[in-house]
Formats: C-alpha cells, structure tokens, sequence
RNA sequence: GGCAGGUUACCCAAGCGGCCAAAGGGAUCUGACUGUAAAUCAGCCGGCAUAGCCUUCGGGGGUUCGAAUCCCUCACCUGCCA
C-alpha cells in the first residue's frame, strides 16, 4: 500500500478509546480480561504481535483483518510487531480437516520474503511506534530439541494441550493428527513468550480459530514469568448466505495482485450482499461509524443503488492496490458494464479496461470455445461448449448460439472483444 | 509388533464382477427473475475430434470375456491390543 494511503489512516475520535472502536466494529471475539486489557490500552502504548504463516506466496483476505486490526491499534499509539513464521510455516497450524502437506524449506523460505513484503505495506514505519518485522526462525533455529523439550516442553500439559480445539476436532475426525502438528501450539505459545522477552511484547492478536495457540503464549508466559499478558481473537469472517468469505468463485481473493488482479479484487467487495456490505465496512475500512450508518440507511432505503457496496470497494482497494491501480478497476467497471455500446466506447478506454481482465491475443478465426479456455473462463473445451450452448456466452454483448462458432466478424473495428460468460465474468480477446 | 476397518470425482458419500463416467447431498457454473443482488425455480456438473471414443474409483501387479467391485503387494489413515 502506498504511504500516501498509509497517511489518510486514522481511528474514528468519536470513540472513547481504541477498545470501544474495536469492540464497535465488531473485532473482538474473545479476549482476555477486556477490563484490564482496555486498561492496559489506555495506559500508553504497549506492544503487540501478529504473525502470519508463509503457507502460500501470498496473504489474504483472511490475513487482511488481522493487517486492520494492527493498523487500528497502531495509529492509537501502539507499537507492532509483524511476525511472519519462518519455523511455525515449516510446521503447519492444525486444520480442522485434514494434516497439511509439508513444503520445502525453501519454498517457506521465499514466500516469508514475500509476507514480510506484504505486512510491512500495510502498517508505519515511521515514529516512535513504527513497525518492526520479526520472524520466529530466528529464536527457533538456535533451539536444540533436548533445550526445547527441557525449557518448553515442560511446561505444558498434555491433558490441555489435547483439549485444544484445533487438536480435539482432528482427534475426534478420522484424519488423526501428527506429534508435528500436535506442537504447532508450543512453538506458538513459545513465540509470545520470546517476544515478551525481547520487547516486552504483552498483546497477541489473530483470528478466533487462532484461540487455543494465542492462549498459549499468554499462558507461558504467566507460567514462566509471572506475568499477565493480554490476547484478543477476532471473529471469523462469514457470509450471511453460508457461503465461505474470501472466495471468488472457490478461489481464494489474494492481496498479490498477480494473484487476484485489482480489477477482480473490486469486483469481489462490489458484489458483497446487502445483508453483510456494512459489517465489512466496519471491519476493511477506515471511514468513520457516522459514514458507515448514513451507508446502512442507504442500503435499507434504497438497496438497488448500492452506494454501500461502491464504497466499500473503492475503500478495500484502494487500502491493498492504491489509488491509481482502484480508478483503473473503477474505469474499466464503467465501460464493460454500462450500458453504452462497446462500439462507441473510447478505444484507449477500452483496451485498458480490457488489460484490467484476463486476456489472450489471438488470430481472427480462432474458435470462441478456445478463447473461453485461452482466458480462464472455462476451464476446458467441454465446459466452454457446455456454457455456449447453456446460452451463457457473449462476444461484445452478442449471445454466441453456435459452439463451433469462431471469433470472425464478431470483433469490434479496433481488433478488440468482450469476451463474457454468465452475467459478469469477463475477459478480453485482442485480434492481430 | 498383533488384530480389525478404511482410502471413490471440488467436498461429503453410495456402489461391492457386466445395466458405472460411477446414486444422493453440498459447492461451483448456466438460464429465468433482478440491483453486475439475495431468495426461489430449472438445467449443467471427468476429458476429447461429443449419436462415438478416451482416462478415472490410493500406487503397482494379478484373476476374468469383462473389475471401483475378487486376489496379491506397497503406501497412507483410523481404532483396539501389546
């Protein structure tokens, strides 16, 4: 994220502290004692931790919460820790289904350059409170297993460890779980411990799944040294219809935008449904809680206009790609989906709206079913015949009828094609 | 180490010698309706040169005219016993 994004950030002072925003935009899940931790927010600035595993070459939106909810609290003055598992992404936090397939070190090792990339654009490096990137292989690697067995180890029980319910839920599903995976909570709770040692690190957040592995670190921590440190679990993002949040079509939306293209990122928040548009807003924007409730009476007043679900994408995108990468999602919206012809529409307008989609250069008789294939609109040539002859493609808003049908004498004057499947699913055909 | 059970398409899950590209449910996808909604209804839902053919039921081998289904073996998972 640019700094002049960065730069805009700032808590809503209509609030009385940092807690009761946090709490307001729906943040807080559990936590530790929330008197004592409001207490201890209210003191003057403390420090805190999140980490993110490399389990993928990129963060998402899951992960984007915890990045907000740093933010939150470091523009009230606290200092971050961004903590990304160099040794915990080697291990592989139980899921509730299923043992993780391990990856190499090396390939741990490159995307942790990429995470680290990633956190530090979301949150200051500048001020007092500026924010310090740490990763955990740094103290793990040094570790004997005898000095982690000994010095660790001893201090957790089996019994709890096993009530976990990361652990119960894999113990009680026939996938079974491994003794790695079965650690994964020590190496967490030994985390905090350290950072605690080394910064006086006394807050852990992440997400509620994340619970027994944060309760973890503060129970150590109480156990070794005596001290009461603070965790707080935010909720789990869900979608009012059941579906899973932060899938686009069952794929996950991921902040690298060679991953998910801001085009379709904007497309993800602009399609969020009315029943859920304002929660996001509390929890991925920054605009002030009088500004999100004069959006929940748009929505209530007059849905079909969705100013909400405008300025949420306009706000997420912005927030991950930046001004100028969110007005080029913004512009090729307008001309693919307004209602002007295709043929009228400005020609450089056009084609960078196209380059915003999935596009494929190709010759002027090629089969449509191909370019259907050749963009990632299908997924074969059978799913492309099947969605032709469903009646579900278009070529510059003209419904194809004919799946052996070619690109010819469909392409606009320009050597462009709207290449569209289903109502909203787009991509771009360049002829040469 | 012993004994028993299990491994099926994106997920769950039937099938237990031919009628199996494989029931059913969910998800995705398409159509109608609409707000680039939701809900609902309908269709689709392995691949390809699509009235046909090819590849799939943990891996490999075998029996058989014919195997997801039977046998052997390897791997992994689960439970019980030690």
């Amino acid at each position: 994220m640019p700094a002049d994004v960065l730069a805009t950030q700032c808590n809503d002072p209509d609030f009385d502290d940092i807690w009761q925003e946090l709490v307001w935009r729906g943040h807080i899940h559990v936590s530790t004692d929330p008197e004592a931790l409001r207490e201890a927010l209210n003191a003057g600035p403390i420090t805190y931790y999140c980490g993110f595993d490399p389990t993928a070459p990129s963060l998402h939106l899951g992960n984007l919460v915890q990045l907000i909810v740093m933010r939150r609290l470091q523009l009230a003055g606290h200092r971050p820790l961004g903590l990304v598992g160099g040794s915990t992404g080697l291990i592989g936090d139980p899921k509730p289904t299923a043992e993780r397939t391990l990856n190499t070190k090396e390939t741990v090792s490159t995307w942790v350059g990429y995470l680290q990339g990633q956190v530090s654009r979301f949150l200051s490096d500048e001020g007092e409170n500026a924010v310090r990137l740490v990763n955990n292989l740094d103290w793990t690697a040094p570790l004997s297993a005898i000095d982690f067995l000994r010095d660790i180890g001893k201090h957790y029980r089996v019994g709890t460890m096993l009530k976990k319910d990361a652990v119960s839920a894999r113990l009680n599903s026939d996938a079974g779980i491994s003794y790695t995976e079965f650690s994964y909570q020590i190496l967490q709770g030994y985390d905090f411990l350290e950072l605690f040692r080394q910064y006086g690190c006394v807050l852990q957040t992440g997400g509620s799944d994340q619970w027994g592995n944060l309760t973890s670190g503060t129970d150590l921590i109480h156990r070794v040294e005596g001290a009461s440190v603070h965790a707080i679990g935010t909720p789990l993002v869900t979608n009012s219809d059941g579906t899973k949040f932060g899938k686009s079509e069952g794929n996950a939306v991921w902040l690298d935008p060679a991953m998910t293209s801001p085009y379709a990122f904007y497309q993800f928040w602009l399609n969020a449904l009315d029943a859920d548009v304002i929660d996001r807003l509390k929890v991925f924007t920054f605009l002030p809680r009088a500004e999100i409730e004069r959006l929940e009476k748009a929505v209530a007043e007059e849905p079909y206009k969705r100013e909400a679900q405008r300025a949420l994408a306009l706000e997420v995108t912005t927030l991950v790609h930046g001004r100028a990468a969110t007005e080029a999602a913004i512009g090729a919206a307008a001309a693919l989906f307004g209602n002007g012809d295709l043929a009228a529409t400005d020609t450089g307008t056009l084609d960078a709206a196209l380059r915003e989609l999935p596009n494929t250069t190709t010759s002027p008789d090629a089969p449509i079913a191909q370019l259907l294939v050749d963009t990632g609109l299908t997924s074969s040539l059978s799913d492309a015949r099947r969605a032709i002859s469903q009646g579900g493609v278009y070529v510059n808003n003209d419904k194809v009828d004919d799946a052996a049908a070619t690109i010819a004498g469909r392409v606009l004057p320009t050597g462009m094609a709207v290449l569209r499947r289903g109502k909203k699913t787009l991509a771009g055909v360049f002829v040469e």
